[in-house]
DNA sequence: GACACGAAAAGTGTATGCAATGTGCGTGCC
DNA sequence: GGCACGCACATTGCATACACTTTTCGTGTC
């Protein structure tokens, strides 16, 4: 489906075209020059090279990109029906910027989508699958004692990942991917917190062992605190990005 | 927010402009001609005046609308953001047509989404709001014993809208309104099976008394199933619907 | 008669131009 | 000195034109 989130976020590369052929296209595998624009608009936004508030002009799309304004504007417009940019008539599109409030709500949503996928996961997943989430888990027990952050977010985001395709349900991981992309750009800094690490990867402990044993009340249960913590993590940041 | 399905689907009239001002652009209190196109192309896919797998084909569209083609492809490229319209690379847009196994992930979906805002709206409503919808189910018996299909139909939609706006939660209203809106054209005849009516006030029923009673866990579970009901009858339904 | 090749037609992708709306600054009046 | 009006500039909204891709239909050959 066009604008999934999957693509979107799979591909974490960004994919600025440089330079563009006169007269004769290069043919590109990834798609149209919209789909890339969106891609690589979206890749900024949700990786915090482009931050909350922040101005989309058309005209300098169209230069940076070297295209012309008609693909841009489509590319914002979808950006816009995906909730990553805010756009009203005759005013530049905007990086969007959630109220506190509207946070909030994106923050409880999480945890409710991330129990549904913990407890369908913990109902659902192939043997192989409840191996491969083990494993992972296991792998970052290393990166907690060493602190890395960077590391551990990258194999944070793969953990939860799995969790949701675990549930086996492609709508539902249509929603949380989006959502989780809609939050990045307000819980970039929770894993600065002290001790945020540990806590994180205990809390995984309890969503795998409860996953492990197939016991989904219990998986539903530690997922939905696990975001809830995340979201108070990240209230503190939050704010600092209102406009 | 751009294309946000609350204000799609709560302006249900058809909004075609037949004519246009030559030169001088009639002042449409609607919005752009774009927004426009989108809440029309919309309600018609939602109502089911398209059917999934009809192609739309921008140069028709754009006659028909009296517009450029140019604002017809940005509709249509919001559209497949939202999930109503397909589209991919040198081919005419379609309406969604959705797989079986994925129509059943989104009843799924649409069932725990269900569950989620009963339970929140059971602990979060406001004494008016419990009013409002005890109010509200209660007109609806009549309804039922005149087996008013489609004045039942009306208020059923209210009724769960009541639900979701219960909730105080903006995002999952955008979630479960997109959702439900994606569903629309496959569970158009639910209310002609037999007796469908009586057991759909029937499980409002349960919803409502659970709610008025503040039990959340009984609101959530007599939601989740009212909707697995509802995926049951719609399931006949959808199969005829497959391209 | 069937299959392969090719040209025309249909339709999408992008660029460019112009109209209209919003913004900001400067000037004049109170 | 402050506020209101207005003009110029910046930017978006839409229309039109053209390039490219895909499909389809016709023709010729095997």
């Amino acid at each position: 489906m066009e604008g999934s989130w999957a693509s979107v976020c799979t591909s974490l590369k960004l994919q600025i075209r440089t330079v563009k052929q006169v007269r004769r296209r290069e043919v590109i595998r990834t798609g149209t020059t919209v789909e890339q624009m969106v891609r690589a608009i979206a890749d900024m936004i949700v990786t915090g090279t482009m931050l909350p508030g922040e101005k989309l002009d058309e005209a300098s799309l169209a230069a940076r990109f070297d295209v012309s304004r008609t693909p841009v504007r489509e590319a914002l417009r979808q950006l816009g029906a995906m909730g990553l940019v805010e756009r009203e008539p005759n005013r530049s599109a905007v990086v969007t910027n959630v109220t506190g409030s509207y946070l909030h709500s994106m923050f409880e949503a999480m945890a409710e989508l991330e129990a549904i996928c913990a407890r369908l996961s913990a109902e659902r997943m192939t043997i192989d699958e409840r191996r491969a989430l083990e494993f992972e888990h296991r792998c970052s027990m290393k990166l907690v004692h060493a602190g890395a952050e960077e590391d551990y977010a990258a194999h944070n985001t793969e953990f939860h990942t799995r969790l949701y395709r675990g549930a086996h349900n492609d709508h539902v991981f249509e929603m949380v991917t989006q959502t989780r992309a809609r939050l990045a750009p307000f819980r970039r800094a929770q894993f600065r917190l002290p001790g945020r690490l540990s806590r994180s990867y205990e809390e995984h402990e309890r969503i795998v062992t409860a996953i492990m044993r197939a016991d989904s009340a219990a998986a539903g249960q530690a997922a939905y605190s696990h975001v809830a913590i995340v979201s108070d993590a990240s209230a503190v940041f939050a704010v600092t990005n209102e406009a």
